[in-house]
DNA sequence: AAAGTAGAGGACCAAAATGGTCCGATTTTG
DNA sequence: CAAAATCGGACCATTTTGGTCCTCTACTTT
C-alpha cells in the first residue's frame, strides 16, 4: 500500500531538479542524469512521459533539453505521478477493465471507493513547490500563507508532522 | 500507488463477515469461504495472518474456527492491512533494509517521509466498524457521533464524499 | 547543406512481487 | 481412534517491475 512505482520517484526527483534551473533553460537528459544519479535511459523515458502529461517542455536538436512547462506551484504531485501509476485506486474494481467475479456479493467495494475517493481527494492540492524547500519538513510552526489551490494536506504538510505527535 | 494487495482485501472481508456472526461464535474456514467467495487456502493463511496479528482468535478441533478477538470499533483498518502489506511506505528508503543508493543526494526522502507520516496519521483513527455500515457510504449528511478514538478520515467517511464535491 | 545533437519510442529481458495451490503436522472434539 | 479443524511450510504460474538497448526522427549548429 502507498507505494510509488520508481518511475514516479525518479519524476518527481526530475521535477524537483529541473526546478533549481533557471526556469527559461532547459537541461539535457545527459546533464540531468548525472546531477540526480538516475540512469539516463530510464530518465530518458520518465521526462517523455512527463512532457505527454504536460509537466515539462522539451527541446528537440543540438543544446536541447527539459524544462518544466510551469511554475513548481501549478504542477500538482499527482500531476507528475499519474503518468507511472496505472493503478491510482486501492482496489482493483475502481480501475476501468479491471473486473472482479465478486462485485455484487462483495461489500468491501463501496466502502473502500469512498476511502479511495477521500484520500484522492487529500491529494489534489499538492503541489510541487512543497517539495523544493526540504528545511520545510523538519522544521515546527514554520507554517507560511498557503497558496489558494491548496488543500488540508499541502498545509499540514507544511506545518510539519512532530507537532501532533 | 495506493493498492492494497488482494490479501487484505480478503482480510478486511473476512473481518467484515466475522463482525456479522455472533460474538461468542466462531465461523470455520470453510464456512467462511463459502459466504464470501474467497478460495478457502487463501483465506485460511489470511485468517492466520490475523491471528498473529491479534485481531482474530482461533479455536482448533472440530467445531473450531475463528471470531473477532474484539469489538469492529476497536479494530483499526491499520491493523487488518499491516500483516499482507509489507510496504507500508511511499518510498523503499523509508522501509528497513531497503537500502537506496541515492540516499545522500536525494532530495526526494525528506519530503516524502513527511508526506508518509502524514498520511499514515490520516489512517490510524479508521476503525473497522465504519466498514460494517454500507449505506452510510452514499447517504449525505449521515453525520453521527463519533467515536472517541476517530479521526478526521472516519469523520469525513462518515459524511460521505459527495459533500464537498 | 552537412553534421552532429538530442528527444521519441518500441523491443526486449531479468528479477522480483503477487496470487494461488497443495500437502503434511497438530490439536481438539466426539 | 477417527473426524474436524487450525497451523505452517513449500511450491509454482503469472504478472509486474525496473532496466537496457537499439533505431528513428527532428532540430540546431556550423
Ligand atoms: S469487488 Fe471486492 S474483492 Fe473485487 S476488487 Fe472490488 S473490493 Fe476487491
Ligand atoms: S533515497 Fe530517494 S530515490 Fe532512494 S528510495 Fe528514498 S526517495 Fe527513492
Amino acid at each position: 500500500m502507498f507505494k510509488v512505482s520508481r518511475k514516479s520517484e525518479y519524476a518527481l526527483i526530475a521535477v524537483q531538479q529541473l526546478a533549481r534551473s533557471l526556469p527559461d533553460r532547459v537541461v539535457s537528459v545527459a546533464d540531468l542524469s548525472q546531477q540526480t544519479q538516475v540512469p539516463a535511459d530510464v530518465l530518458a523515458k520518465v521526462l517523455q512521459g512527463l512532457k505527454r502529461a504536460g509537466v515539462v517542455r522539451a527541446v528537440k536538436g543540438a543544446g536541447g533539453g527539459y524544462g518544466l512547462s510551469r511554475s513548481p506551484a501549478e504542477i500538482r504531485f499527482l500531476d507528475v505521478v499519474q503518468p507511472f501509476e496505472d493503478k491510482l485506486a486501492m482496489v482493483s474494481c475502481q480501475m476501468p477493465s479491471h473486473e472482479c467475479e465478486r462485485l455484487d456479493t462483495c461489500s468491501l467495494r463501496d466502502p473502500m471507493a469512498a476511502l479511495n475517493a477521500f484520500v484522492l481527494r487529500q491529494f489534489e492540492g499538492l503541489t510541487m513547490d512543497v517539495f523544493l524547500v526540504p528545511h520545510q519538513w523538519i522544521a515546527v510552526g514554520t507554517r507560511g500563507a498557503g497558496h489558494p489551490h491548496e488543500t488540508s494536506l499541502a498545509r499540514r504538510l507544511r506545518a510539519s508532522d512532530a507537532a501532533s505527535g
